[in-house]
DNA sequence: ATAGATACACTAGTATACAAGTAAACAAGC
DNA sequence: GCTTGTTTACTTGTATACTAGTGTATCTAT
C-alpha cells in the first residue's frame, strides 16, 4: 500500500480514510485483497480503532466488504454499483447544477471562474496532474454554490466505485475536452440557463463511457 | 431516553445506531441535548465503542455534531439540511421511481402489491402504526425495484432531519391520502408511466409541506 | 466585590486488551 | 487416500485504559 503524508492537524481517522480511499481508487489496494485493521494500522503507525472507523466509513457504500470475525476486503467491482454510483452522480449533478442556475451567489460565481480560469492555465501549460485537482474541486463547488453540501460528501463517497473504474479505463480522457465542458457549465450558470447546464453535465458524464466488457477482459480476477 | 430492545443477533453498533437514531427523530432526544458516549453505553449496557461508532455515522450527515474533546450535540434542526434532505428525497425518488417504471421485475411488482395491499388493509382497519411502517417499506420496495439499494441507505440517514420536523408538525397527514398516493404510484409503475410517477412523487412530497414559521414559532429553541 | 489562577470533572481521540468466531494446517486413525 | 478432530493463527467485535483538551466552579489575592 502507498502511504500518504499525514497532514497537520488530521485525525488518525481521516487520515486512514484519506490513505485508504487513494489506494482503493488507484487500484493500489486491489480487489477482492484483505484489508487487514491490524496491518493498516502498523503501516500507518496509528492504533487500531481509527483504522476500523474508516472502514466502517467504507464499508457504507460497499466498497469494502466485511465479513464478521473473517476479514474486511476491498470488494469487487460489481457493475451493479458501478451503475449506481453513475446514476447517483447523474441524478444528482444535473439537479443541482439547476439550483446554482438559479441561485449561485457572485461569491460562488467568482470562486468557479478562478477555478476555471486555473484549468485553462494548466490545460496550456499542461499539467494533467494540476486539471484532474481542479476538476475535483470544480463540481465540489458547484454543489456549494447550491448549498448542497452534505449531498456533495455523499456522492463523493459513492463514486469511488466509479473513480475506480476510470483508473484501469485505457482510454485517456482528453483535458481538453473537459475544461471546455467547464467552462460552459460555469458560462450556463451564469446565464440561469438551466437547459444548456442539463445538456452539458449529461454529456460530460458521457465521456466516461468507458468499456466495461473491455477491461472485463482484461482484468477479470477484479470483477464480480 | 427511551431504550428499545435489542433484536437477536443485532451488533451492539447497529442496536445503538437503532436507538438514537429513533430518539433523535421522534424528539425523545431533543435538538442541542448532549449526546455522552459513555452514558448512551452505560443505558444500552454496552460499551463506548459501538455507541462511538454509531454517532460517528450520525454525524456524516450532520444530524450529530461532535466537537473535539468537548461534546457531541444533537443538532438543532437547521433549515437549510432540512431543505437538503428534503432536495435529496425529491430528485432520487423521482428518478428512481422512473427507473423502476422502465425496469421492474414481476418479483418487485408483487412485492410492492402485497405491500399496497396491506396499506389497504390497515387503513380500513385504522393501524397508522403498521401504515407508517408500511409507507417506508414500500418506498424502500420502489429502490430495490430500480436496483439503488445502497443509494436508498444514503436517504434514509439523510431523511432524519426531514423525519425529525415531521414530527413537529402538528398537522396529520391523512393516511388516506397517503395510501391512495401509492397505490397510483404502484400503478403507474406497472404502467410503465414515468410521467405520472413523476406527478404522483411531487404530490406524495408537497403533503409533507410543514409550515416552518408556526414550527419555529412553538419550538424556538430546538432552531440554529 | 471582583479579577485571575487553579483544581476538577467532563469530553472525545486514541491505544490496547480481551472475547469469540473462522479457516487452514496438521496429525491420528481408519 | 480419506475422514475427523485439534491446534494454531488469523480475523472482527467489544471492552477498557490512557491522553489531552475544554469549560466550569471554586478558591485566592487584591
Amino acid at each position: 500500500m502507498h502511504i500518504l503524508d499525514r497532514l497537520p492537524q488530521e485525525s488518525a481517522r481521516d487520515f486512514a480514510f484519506r490513505v485508504l480511499k487513494e489506494n482503493i481508487v488507484s487500484l493500489e489496494l486491489k480487489p477482492g485483497t484483505l484489508v487487514s485493521e491490524n496491518e493498516i494500522a502498523m503501516e500507518l503507525g496509528v492504533s487500531r480503532t481509527p483504522v476500523r472507523e474508516a472502514i466502517i466509513d467504507l464499508s457504507k457504500v460497499s466498497i469494502i466488504e466485511t465479513i464478521p470475525q473473517r476479514g474486511s476486503y476491498v470488494a469487487l467491482i460489481d457493475p451493479k454499483m458501478v451503475e449506481e454510483s453513475r446514476f447517483l452522480r447523474k441524478v444528482l449533478d444535473k439537479a443541482v447544477i439547476e439550483v446554482a442556475c438559479d441561485f449561485a451567489k457572485s461569491e460562488s460565481i467568482d470562486a468557479l471562474e478562478e477555478n476555471v480560469h486555473l484549468q485553462e492555465f494548466y490545460l496550456e501549460k499542461g499539467a494533467p496532474e494540476k486539471i484532474f485537482e481542479l476538476d475535483n474541486a470544480f463540481h465540489k463547488l458547484i454543489y456549494t454554490a447550491a448549498q448542497k453540501d452534505i449531498i456533495y460528501d455523499m456522492r463523493s463517497t459513492m463514486m469511488l466505485h466509479f473513480d475506480r473504474v476510470r483508473t484501469l479505463s485505457v482510454e485517456a480522457i482528453k483535458d481538453l475536452k473537459i475544461v471546455n465542458d467547464h467552462r460552459g457549465m460555469l458560462e450556463a450558470i451564469k446565464n440561469h440557463d438551466k437547459e444548456a447546464a442539463d445538456t452539458l453535465v449529461e454529456k460530460h458524464l458521457n465521456r466516461y463511457q468507458f468499456d466495461e466488457y473491455q477491461i472485463r477482459e482484461e482484468f477479470p480476477e477484479y470483477f464480480k
